[in-house]
DNA sequence: TGCGAATGTAAAAGATTTGTCAAAACCTCT
DNA sequence: AGAGGTTTTGACAAATCTTTTACATTCGCA
């Protein structure tokens, strides 16, 4: 497998890594602009909004004002150093998961990462391919201890740890995006769902297909799981605005 | 191909942990107050219950008196060395898991170790997840000798102690990967794992080959356990997503 | 009531993901 | 080093999903 010194082998080599297609706010921190371009290619090629801090100073800023959904943390930092960054962080927001990446001689210590409250590390120079699984192995985490496993109304149930839904006990079959737009729905009961809302948090920054896109997802859900899917109980329409999932 | 089930989202969705939620009482052996406190952290931040001990002779008292569900030892301690109380707990229960933390120095050969009797053990600069992730393993060993020795659906029957699987009577010639895994997914029934997951539970830490060694593994243990390999009943797949199993 | 904009709908077109096979890379023992 | 086996990669077709597109219908409002 390849490995990557500081600036990354430019080819994506990441498209072997596939599967799930992340929605995911990622913070990376780190002073290198040629490893900063690098994460940057890599994880937007993943679908990932990515945003890039050089210091940390700026990091505890972008902390605050873009709440990523995970932190990549260069330890040897400008201003303010890395491992102080971590246990800032830590402090505010014990169940970010912050990702460490750092020379080996940086973490000989072993007491040091565990001080510091990062949930993982990778030592440069690492494969991309390995920082994107540890990265998503930190995301699984934290959405795993976060919800609630199965959701029923009407005789539908949704389980979400089989992601299997059933309509009077039999089993509907969805696909991925329909799945997700399901869930992120009927996450956020009662509330006017704006398309555009939709798209960033389902489908992501990355890939923007056309509003359409939601109208067709949200007709594949009625006709799933709609009793009448012509006269939508569940997932409403409110015209002018979006969609609205009611129980 | 299929009638398969449910697809699903991204990495921030719900997803429930495998089997091993962490129910386990969690010996922790360290005279270093900052490991000890991260260690403390780290554990019970995952729900563990965790007990800590800064010397030998305590953590022989602990031992009888906490009956851990598995044991992180730290190698260098005082007043009676790890080593020393690895054979100790070895012998008096074989089958409690004991993880050993130490330098690398300590461990140059491996030998050591098994001589002691651990079950496993993380070295010096090891990263917060790794640690977890093994005990996690540890556990599910425990969890797994413990009860369920064998599972047998559908003509199959797989022997997790002597590493056997037979169908229909006649033995299944497995590679050890294959082995971990049918181990895996038995042990997450009906749970969608993604091809992420499976590396990271299966291949573990060190490699991370493409996700396409999955697939192929996958299509392996179909050839020599499926009926009709062609259209898996028990291996599934979940498109976009990854692998279920289903008895 | 009539008009323009928004939404429903179905099917075509475009992409992606997976199944599968075979070759290459790796191991582990002699 | 070589044999025999395992694991990983790479390629390509097949399967499946997503997005677009085009048209019909409905809605909001003057």
């Amino acid at each position: 497998m390849s490995q990557i010194a500081t600036p990354m082998s430019t080819g994506r080599s990441a498209d072997a890594m596939n599967s799930t297609r992340p929605t995911g706010r990622i913070l990376v921190v780190e002073d290198d602009p040629a490893v900063q371009k690098a994460l940057r290619r890599l994880f937007e090629s993943e679908g990932y909004t990515v945003e890039v801090q050089a210091d940390g100073i700026s990091a505890m800023e972008s902390f605050h004002a873009a709440s990523p959904a995970v932190i990549i943390l260069d330890l040897r930092l400008p201003k303010l150093s890395g491992g102080d960054v971590c246990k800032e962080i830590k402090a505010l927001a014990p169940t970010l998961p912050i990702v460490v990446l750092s020379a080996t001689s940086d973490v000989s210590d072993k007491v040091l990462l565990l001080e510091l409250g990062a949930d993982d590390y990778v030592t440069k120079p690492f494969s991309p391919r390995e920082l994107l699984a540890r990265v998503r192995a930190a995301l699984r985490h934290t959405s795993r201890t976060a919800s609630v496993k199965v959701v029923s109304f009407d005789g539908i149930s949704i389980d979400f740890k089989k992601m299997e839904v059933l309509r009077d006990g039999k089993v509907v079959v969805l696909t991925a995006q329909e799945f997700k737009t399901l869930q992120f729905l009927v996450q956020n009961p009662d509330r006017v769902i704006g398309r555009d809302e939709l798209l960033n948090e389902v489908w992501g920054y990355q890939n923007y297909p056309s509003t359409r896109t939601v109208d067709n997802h949200i007709l594949k859900l009625r006709q799933k799981l709609e009793r009448e899917p012509s006269s939508p109980v569940h997932f409403r329409t409110v015209h002018g605005m979006g969609y609205k999932f009611v129980r």
